[in-house]
DNA sequence: CAAATGGGTATGATCTCGACA
DNA sequence: GTTGTCGAGATCATACCCATT
């Protein structure tokens, strides 16, 4: 939301000023889409690539668009009908205003309430007039940012653009792949789109036009100098200088290229740098786009800009705008947009949508998203150079289920999927893998591909019919190459031995009060990399998870690829990732299989802890073939507990590691929370749940002074979180008796954001996420819980400092007395976690949560 | 028969770690 | 004893081959 281009900066990338072709000009990005050039003959040829054509500003009507009124008033449909294209078309409506509301031809333009002028060439131009060279001026907001066009900077391209997601701007974004139009990415998500243009998949048809905008655009290139070949030997990998200096466009091997969608995001943010997927969002009007949204109390407005950026707004809605310039800026998902206007399957324009590195909760009181079959913990995926490697599958050989519960509407919904990370602290679409539609036989969802942001995303259909249960056999996993996105600008993440992502699923559940609810969910890690599936040892599950510090007690271990050389190392790590403690336990041999190992908990080092520690273990078959760490707790043995403030204990408790400077001691509001622990030397699940069956607290992280705590809490703990910069990064307005239906974002921070609910508490079949938006309590209007869920969960992480951790006191907000545990919150000050801490207190509060819902439902 | 799928593996790049200065 | 460099081996990433469905 935050993110705005000036296209004063375009236009000057455009002249040439970062671009390596001198001549290049904005135009050249469009010849290849002239009628009967080779890759217009070919869109015509192909009626899946028919609206692609669209994207020819010179030739708008020279191509088959589908009625632009058939889409603004087409009725909210099952998507899947025989042609689903119909409602995903992209949108150049008629000129003229219809409906109250006006959706433009635009470029994904974002503004914030304050922005007050506005001028766009085409805002308010019928598409004939849609110049390739739109201006987009905002007085008085030079700062508006556009993000450098990676293909126009070739230079630092090496071409590493800012392909951030919020930035991302197609019409920025001239590297375009128009050959590869029906293929697999390269045109189609713009974090690949600047990378990938070299991708092998070069079209026959393809013609020099369109070359010389690959070659001059794309940085990054593929190596691999002619079709067919490798990439590696014999004409050797590539290197980062190929990188730099290739202009080559490698053929490939094209096994099967992903079938597209329509792609209408990224065919038009391919095809006509500045549609993308901003038609998703401001798609319904050629001449307007909304500029602002804007809600007063108790009305939606949508503004649009008239005369030339002028402070002159149509109003929709044909409602008074009360306030041009709000107050507080926010984003909401306007009434109007919920149904109206059908973006691919999802009937709501991506622009309304929260961004995909949002924290979404799995459930609210009335919805719960609910991941029925997980995927496999392995799956192969392919490289844009091989052909699909299949959907994603379940363990059980059929595929992933995901269903929407609590949906009583009549109209089908769309069900999102898009592959984020697993190893991450945060939740977010993963820079190294993306989903992949996979079609055929034996796939029997229908789905559609588009990109979000950079993002892609498969939408497939949540229909009432068939309980709002949705097969996942259509998703795959593509495989970006590391050193592609790597030397993206801005990028952070390091591709090697990031092969874990998840499937994230999301709805968006349209209300009667014309907003909307969004959900998401994610399934279980899936292991992504080749190898690993075959030798990496994989722990599934343990019988036990914490013990008394003196051990002996034997876990049984199932997971796959044991062998009877495999071991079991225990281990501790420090805050800041230095490992302490290391003790190989004993594994019966004479009992283990290869799906099963039996193992004799060793003792801990210090047998006079006061805090149960969190520990890790992983099985390890020989070197480096280890399996991700695995939780396990010591408890510490009998002693006298030590009342104190309930607080503490829970800091304490959750996170002795994270506060071991910290000198308080364990305590428990019943007094027993510690003998309970270490008499009950393996504890069980259930018994430690039980331990928070007092409180539920609320958990707020916080790193680096920047915080995610907002609204509300925020001033209850504006005490702990004194950083000037602290600011709030998602806002949950609702009411009580509205709550999750209207989602506020903060327009300043979501770059920030957390999967705060994933990163604290990997979904599990029977573990969903207690996530709820600030505000927002469940208990105030579902009296059927009888226990309260946390309120805000959010994590925020900085760069890790190599200073030692800080041990920061939180404090309980004044106004939720710890005698009132459903009411008590917790603040924790994080600092420097690593990982492995991190994880310790997802897997703390997983199980609170897990209590929770357990009391709940009891 | 063609396409999709999935397992295997060749090969260069990169990383790890011990030896040595 | 510490630090930096080098090189061999291990590991990883990428992509081609090919059998199966």
């Amino acid at each position: 939301m935050s993110a705005f281009y000036e296209h004063k900066d375009l236009e000057e990338d455009l002249s040439g000023a970062n671009c390596p072709e001198d001549d290049f000009q904005f135009e050249d990005l469009f010849e290849y889409e002239a009628p009967g050039s080779d890759t217009a003959q070919r869109h015509q040829d192909d009626p899946n690539l028919s609206t692609h054509k669209v994207l020819s500003p010179d030739s708008d009507h020279s191509f088959p668009l589908e009625e632009p009124s058939h889409y603004h008033h087409k009725p909210y449909s099952p998507p899947y009908s025989a042609d689903p294209r119909g409602d995903v078309l992209p949108v150049f409506e008629h000129p003229e205003p219809r409906g109250g509301y006006h959706l433009a031809l635009s470029p994904r333009i974002e503004i914030t309430p304050s922005r007050e002028h506005f001028q766009h060439d085409s805002l308010h131009n019928h598409h004939q007039n849609l110049s390739p060279r739109p201006t987009l001026t905002v007085p008085g907001h030079e700062n508006l940012s556009y993000r450098e066009p990676q293909c126009l900077s070739p230079a630092s391209s090496n071409s590493s653009t800012s392909w951030h997601s919020e930035s991302y701007s197609p019409w920025a974004s001239p590297c375009v792949s128009p050959s590869n139009s029906a293929h697999n990415t390269g045109d189609l998500c713009p974090r690949f789109q600047n990378i990938h243009t070299g991708s092998p998949r070069t079209s026959p048809g393809t013609s020099p036009r369109t070359s010389l905008t690959e070659e001059g655009c794309v940085g990054p290139r593929s190596p691999s100098p002619r079709a067919g070949s490798r990439s590696t030997s014999p004409q050797g990998k590539r290197t980062y200088d190929m990188y730099r200096n290739s202009g080559l466009l490698p053929g490939h091997r094209s096994r099967s290229p992903s079938p597209h969608g329509r792609h209408d995001d990224q065919g038009i943010g391919a095809h006509f740098p500045g549609l993308g997927d901003s038609m998703n969002g401001y798609s319904a009007g050629p001449g307007l786009m909304p500029t602002k949204i804007v809600k007063t109390a108790n009305q939606l407005y949508t503004l649009y800009p008239e005369n030339n950026g002028e402070a002159n707004y149509l109003m929709s809605c044909d409602q008074e705008l009360k306030s041009k310039t709000p107050a507080e800026p926010f984003f909401v998902i306007p009434q109007i947009w919920s149904k109206p206007l059908v973006s691919g399957f999802c009937g709501l324009p991506v622009s309304s949508l929260p961004p995909l590195e949002w924290p979404l909760p799995s459930r609210t009181d009335q919805y719960e998203l609910h991941i029925e079959v997980q995927p496999r913990p392995h799956h192969r995926a392919h490289y844009e150079t091989e052909g699909s490697r299949g959907a994603v599958k379940a363990p059980t050989g059929g595929h992933p289920v995901v269903q929407l519960l609590g949906y009583r509407g009549k109209d089908p919904l769309c069900l999102q999927i898009f592959i984020g990370t697993a190893d991450e602290r945060i939740l977010k679409p993963h820079a190294f893998y993306q989903v992949h539609r996979i079609t055929g036989k034996t796939v029997t969802t229908s789905s559609y591909e588009k990109v979000l942001h950079g993002t892609k995303v498969l939408e497939i259909p949540l229909e009432p019919k068939n309980n709002m249960k949705a097969i996942i056999d259509c998703a795959g996993i593509l495989k970006l190459r590391n050193a592609d996105i790597e030397l993206r600008k801005g990028e952070t993440d390091v591709g090697r031995k990031n092969t874990r992502v998840r499937l994230i699923f999301r709805v968006h559940i349209p209300q009667p009060g014309g907003t909307t609810v969004s959900l998401q969910a994610a399934s279980h890690p899936i292991e992504c990399s080749q190898r690993s599936a075959h030798e990496l040892p994989l722990v599934e599950r343990q019988d036990i998870d914490s013990c008394c510090v003196l051990g002996g007690q034997q876990m049984i271990v199932s997971g796959q690829n044991f062998s009877s050389d495999s071991k079991v190392i225990f281990l501790e790590k420090t805050q800041d990732g230095q490992q302490i403690w290391e003790m190989e336990a004993t594994v019966d041999k004479d009992k283990s299989q290869p799906s099963m190992l039996f193992v004799e908990v060793p003792s801990y080092r210090d047998s006079n802890v006061v805090h149960p520690v969190k520990v890790n273990f992983y099985v390890i078959n020989g070197k480096r073939k280890r399996s991700q760490p695995q939780h396990f707790t010591y408890t510490p043995l009998p002693s006298p507990s030590i009342k104190s403030e309930p607080l503490d204990e829970y800091e304490s408790f959750v996170m002795p590691q994270m506060f071991y400077h910290s000198q308080r001691s364990v305590l428990n509001p019943d007094n027993s929370l510690v003998s309970n622990l270490c008499l009950s030397s393996g504890l069980s699940p259930q018994t430690e749940e039980g331990r928070f069956q007092q409180q539920s607290p609320a958990i707020v992280f916080s790193r680096g002074g920047k915080s995610l705590s907002s609204g509300l809490y925020q001033q209850q703990t504006s005490t702990v979180m004194s950083d000037p910069h602290h600011r709030s990064v998602l806002v949950h307005t609702g009411s009580p008796a509205q709550h999750p239906s209207i989602i506020q974002f903060s327009p300043t921070n979501q770059q920030l954001l957390p999967r705060a609910d994933e990163a604290l508490a990997p979904p599990t079949h029977d573990n969903q996420h207690v996530v709820y938006c600030e505000g927002y309590s469940p208990q105030a209007h579902s009296p059927s819980h009888h226990q309260s869920y946390p309120s805000v969960i959010q994590q925020q992480f900085t760069q890790k400092s190599p200073s030692p951790p800080t041990p920061q006191k939180a404090r309980t907000p004044p106004d939720n007395p710890p005698d009132h545990p459903t009411d008590r919150r917790v603040t924790v000050k994080e600092e420097n976690l690593d990982q492995a801490y991190l994880d310790d207190v997802n897997e703390i509060i997983r199980k609170d949560l897990t209590g929770v819902q357990a009391r709940g439902n009891s």
